[in-house]
RNA sequence: GGCCCGUUCGUCUAAGGGCUAGGACACCACCCUUUCACGGUGGUGAUACGGGUUCGAAUCCCGUACGGGCUACCA
């Protein structure tokens, strides 16, 4: 029988969680849980330089809003902890040194300087980049080149060094990937990558693959910027558990922005959000904004995610996270990267926002403004109104605060000029009997309210046409918004009254 | 430069050798609406190029071009 699927995810923390990331979670989590398995979070934190504090909570806040929660991960535990590579460290050693000890790996001393000025040395213009690889490292100072007696001599006084990797420089190594299929490699083109820092932590390349086997993970699917290192991970699982044991592998395709690869300078070049929420850099103190903040509903985000790069073979766009669960297979995910449209995102939003029943929406928004959360019950049931009224207006969460502003207090702005050039007496005699008529109603509705407007207006002799846009501009403020009446019924008797009657006295004496 | 991956409307994509290359976003027009939206109807718009294989190619193969990724003691 075929093992039980596992699956993981392993971000480091430096700084927020963006797009792409998100997605290789969801793909991550979507298979897992299609096929009843579980979806392990392993935190990458082996490059302590760039370790950043807070950012590992972080990346469990977004993942707790989409709604992917793993299975096991260091907050969650699990049989195969720790999750936390810096509190691994002693593993990866061992496996370092086995495979020294099989000739498939060595001691390299190579300062960093010795290091530049190889890279320096050897740079052509056919070749700008030389590698640390079988055509170079005869010529460097590691366990290669020295005696055993100057290795063992440097490594017992304390000297830095790091484990390398020994490629083979012939020969050529292939694998199937679940989404590209047959993709192979020439082993002389591959370098001698580092497995081991000196300051004994391992690289991505070590612990991916030790991690792995230990904690039994049967597919691994990550960005399709880890092709190119693939074969570093092949040939470290043949010489250290076997190809057979091996993960199925899945290389998925990138999330470009307008420019190639998605970076979080895009977001605040082209104006949309790269990472899931807010995140602030402690260190500089800057600011990414999330699509949280920005007012997209979780459901919404992972929508849109799970559908740049991959779709269900029919035309069916909106999908919640058990849906996809159903529908998912890696089968038909794209081999092509794809260009992040946020027009598009918008529309997902919209879509999401539309199938909410309003209770809910409140919700969200209340968790979004602390204002809302002053009102009182009464007002509750205004706002359920309210909300009810300008949905078909709002892309996103945020926009609702605009929508909704006029209802709460006074509009901010007055869109006087919109109505002032046609302005004349007629009109401030009409808006003054309107008030006084308003003023006497006793049933305070939309159909009365318009009725009553418009029997007016018919027996002043004014089309009501001429008529409508004041009103709104009195209660609004602008040119938007929903019907004036409904509006108007909302705002109560009051405050309707208050808004025309300060309007009045301005336009009449310009 | 080298290695790897990719290429269908502007964007996300459907079509797994066989209808007029379908849908969604965006855009445009009209309808609805005495505002702005929503909605409705319609429209513009794509198989990168060149060779093969085949009765027949968006689809399979080769080449070219273009795009992207990688080329760190970062992931």
């Amino acid at each position: 029988m075929s093992k039980k699927v596992r699956v993981r995810f392993a971000p480091s923390p430096t700084g927020g969680l963006h797009l792409g990331g998100v997605r290789t979670v969801l793909y991550n989590y979507l298979f897992a849980k299609k096929h009843g398995g579980d979806f392990i979070l392993r935190i990458e934190d082996t490059d302590q330089s760039r370790y950043v504090p807070g950012a590992e909570e972080y990346i469990f806040d977004c993942l707790r809003w989409c709604g992917l929660e793993p299975d096991e991960s260091v907050q969650h535990g699990g049989a195969f902890g720790p999750y936390r590579q810096s509190e691994r460290k002693p593993i990866y050693r061992e496996y370092a040194e086995k495979l020294i000890a099989q000739g498939d790996a060595y001691y390299a001393f190579d300062t960093p300087a010795e290091l530049e000025s190889m890279r320096e040395n050897y740079k052509t213009e056919q070749n700008p980049s030389p590698q640390y690889d079988h055509t170079l490292r005869l010529k460097m100072r590691n366990s290669l080149t020295l005696s055993p007696e100057e290795v063992t001599a440097l490594l017992t006084s304390g000297t830095p060094h790091v484990i390398r990797i020994q490629m083979p420089g012939t020969g050529s190594i292939s694998f199937t990937d679940m989404i590209r299929g047959e993709v192979s490699f020439d082993m002389a083109t591959v370098d001698d990558k580092v497995l081991l820092k000196a300051d004994g932590m391992p690289t991505y390349h070590l612990a991916v693959v030790v991690d792995d086997h230990l904690m039994q993970i049967s597919h691994a699917f990550r960005g399709e910027e880890w092709l190119p290192s693939a074969p570093v991970h092949i040939r470290l699982w043949e010489k250290l558990f076997g190809r057979e044991a091996m993960p199925a592998w899945a290389h998925l395709p990138l999330i470009l922005g307008p420019n190639g690869k998605l970076s979080k300078r895009d977001g605040a070049k082209y104006g949309f959000p790269v990472f899931a929420m807010n995140w602030t850099d402690p260190k500089t103190g800057e600011t990414v904004e999330g699509f949280r903040e920005r007012g997209f509903l979780p459901e919404a985000f992972i929508n849109l995610l799970s559908m740049l790069g991959w779709n269900d073979g029919t035309e069916k766009e909106i999908f919640s996270l058990d849906e996809l669960v159903q529908a998912f297979s890696m089968e038909r995910v794209h081999s092509a990267g794809a260009k992040f449209d946020y027009e598009k995102a918008k529309w997902y939003n919209q879509e999401w926002l539309r199938g909410k029943p309003v209770q809910e929406i409140i919700l969200a928004l209340r968790s979004q403004f602390e204002s809302l959360n002053s009102l009182n019950s009464l007002n509750s049931l205004r706002l359920e109104r309210i909300v009810e009224l300008v949905r078909d207006r709002c892309h996103l969460l945020t926009d609702f605060k605009e929508q909704m502003s006029y209802f709460m207090e006074y509009p901010k702005t007055v869109d006087v000029a919109a109505i002032q050039p046609k302005w004349n007496v007629e009109k401030t005699a009409f808006f003054q009997a309107l008030m006084d008529r308003y003023g006497a109603m006793e049933s305070w509705s939309a159909a009365s309210l318009e009725e009553s407007f418009k029997t007016l207006a018919t027996e002043q002799s004014i089309k009501p046409g001429e008529l409508m846009l004041p009103l709104r501009i009195m209660l609004v403020g602008g040119k938007f918004g929903p019907g004036v009446f409904d509006i108007a019924d909302i705002l109560g008797k009051e405050e309707t009254l208050h808004r025309i009657g300060v309007l009045i006295p301005q336009l009449a004496n310009n």
